[in-house]
DNA sequence: TTTGAATCTTTACATGTGTAAAACTTCTTG
DNA sequence: CAAGAAGTTTTACACATGTAAAGATTCAAA
């Protein structure tokens, strides 16, 4: 039988309740050891018969720390973005915060109003994965005199001056499945990503550059036309549907931004059988990716990438913002190139 | 040129600052319309030269209504999940509330700490995709004297007094794609998802429901010495991976309780020629799935199913939540099934 | 048992905003 | 222009907790 537990909604309540003096109880819920052994056993023990839950708003309130960390990311869509919001999430925990999480809904304004709202909750610092739109840069640098912040995964085009950096290094990243594609075979050509944020750019750079180092000429596939939206799999898709109708890149190699815009080459490569092909005659058709995304390696064939260090660049990121926090970091800014890994799997 | 604007905190500086009472402020900012017209202008045009950011937290402590809805889901890594989730944080914020997002981290501890969490920062009310284990249910019944609670996608398996539900009927979505299956080819055999939440339950009994229904024997697919974790696709790989080194269920129907192990399984099966295969000499192999996944569509091949309509159900649990909370919601709990629709693609 | 240190209780004030009441000002209407 | 209505300012208290200070109690060691 669970019996009825009495309802108790505020501390002073509780103290009468329960018999403990209600700074006690204040003391107690900070942190049940800065009151002394007995008394924090008979409280644990007192507080099992009521039901109580402290009033969290009125104690970040009052407490210089709300211990509230921000993250926001541009949208919630995409499991690449989900698996850094868990790591950064177990990481904070860990570390005692609590996270909020924001989306910015992929827009400028979005994003202004999800750090605004941070601001007014009174974090204690944010982790944020900017659009990189100049918009926001005056949102940034106003909020960085209320708190630290820390950009992951990509970072505004312009600098904000005291802000942190935590993601993988593009040029290093990208090099590493450049030169492996141009290692095993024809070299690639490259199918970017909408401008939506930074790394659109500096991937493309990246590319460029290895391709110079490498000594063969950058291509890039013709977008024109494909909806620059955050539906990545529907632009991949799109875009290379209308190449291979009219019978364009059937034998190239073919290197996607992302895995998300990979998965959807693949698929209308599957849509005109040029991988089916490969297995009798070998079409020669070659597609690769960046990120690792999750459900990269269940697509047919599983897609060739780069893998990103997430679980590292949630933990970084997190211990960054907390060093900050606290003070205990150098007043000079941080970037933090977490390594990325070659993953050979089917497609390239 | 973007000029340093003053930093103001509270609103009492703020009314200094610019002039107008701060009681005034206060209704503003609830409510612009609720002070004059003039009024609401002037300090519109006022704030304008300001950096102001009200303290919602002091903001809360007082509103007899936080504003807050705190939405509960299991994972965020699912883009099912994450997909619903967009929906209600768009319908909520038509609807002028602020939403919390908080994973419980698939685990009935977890689950009651975010309970705990929404009920510390005055909630308004939530909605929760439950896990559906016992354990949580006294939390549950507990945190409804709080504030009103919308289960979404599945239900606890015990019932909780003056909660609602908003979801699909499992009834109807399998039936739909059971009689489909049975329709177009040999009856399908059911491969079960982990028994996380009640799902898992209800879907199954459907299909046997469907199958005496149709007039078949219901038959299912050996899941045991398989990881039961929140990883679906790998477990779908993995038993039918198993399977298929076997040589069984080389041509049989499969229907899988979600999409995120028809993708596994259709991994599984590619991995295995089985699909490849099938456009010579017809293996007859058949995989379908059940919500409708995002990536469902980019599969190869793409995966046949059924779907949710997510936008409906985030929509409708919005709604159901914010009646409640308004207390203009009849005191009888109420069910709202979204209607499902049949997606055939190319895997069944 | 004494004594000093550690801890607890009591009391009182602080946080930033909501909100009510009374007095004052501005606007509208005739 | 007067009178009433509507809105604003002033003042004061409320919310639930943090926190400091002073006094009371408990504990540990001598």
């Amino acid at each position: 039988m669970t019996k009825v537990k009495q309802k108790i909604s505020t501390m002073k309540e509780l103290s009468e309740a329960i018999g403990i003096s209600r700074p006690t109880l204040s003391r107690y819920f900070q942190d049940p050891d800065s009151v002394r052994a007995s008394t924090s056993d008979k409280i644990k023990e007192r507080l099992e018969g009521v039901d109580y839950v402290y009033n969290f708003i009125a104690t970040r309130q009052n407490r210089k720390s709300s211990g509230l960390i921000g993250v926001i990311v541009p949208h919630y869509n995409d499991l690449f973005f989900t698996s850094l919001l868990e790591a950064i999430e177990s990481a904070a925990r860990a570390e005692g915060y609590t996270v909020i999480t924001q989306g910015s809904d992929g827009d400028a304004e979005g994003e202004i109003q999800a750090v605004a709202r941070l601001r007014s909750m009174n974090a204690d610092g944010a982790i944020i994965a900017p659009l990189g739109l100049e918009s926001s840069n005056e949102t940034f640098r106003s909020a960085r005199a209320d708190f630290p912040i820390v950009f992951v995964d990509s970072r505004p085009e312009e600098d904000v001056p005291g802000t942190d950096f935590v993601g993988t290094d593009n040029r290093q990243s990208v090099s590493i499945i450049v030169e492996y594609l141009d290692r095993t075979g024809t070299p690639p050509i490259f199918l970017g990503m909408p401008k939506l944020n930074n790394n659109a750019l500096e991937r493309e750079a990246a590319y460029i550059e290895s391709a110079h180092r490498l000594g063969f000429e950058p291509k890039f596939v013709e977008t024109r036309g494909a909806a620059e939206s955050w539906q990545f799999e529907a632009f991949g898709l799109d875009v290379m549907d209308a190449h291979f109708s009219n019978g364009r890149h059937m034998s190239d190699t073919i290197l996607c931004a992302n895995d998300r815009i990979a998965i959807g080459a693949i698929r209308a490569a599957n849509k005109h059988g040029l991988f089916a092909r490969s297995t009798d005659g070998h079409s020669g058709l070659r597609i690769a990716g960046h990120d690792d995304h999750p459900l990269s390696q269940y697509m047919f064939p599983a897609v060739t990438t780069v893998g990103q260090d997430i679980v590292g660049i949630g933990n970084t990121s997190v211990k960054v913002l907390v060093e900050r926090i606290l003070g205990e970091h150098d007043v000079e800014k941080s970037t933090s190139f977490e390594d990325s890994s070659l993953k050979v799997r089917e497609s390239a």
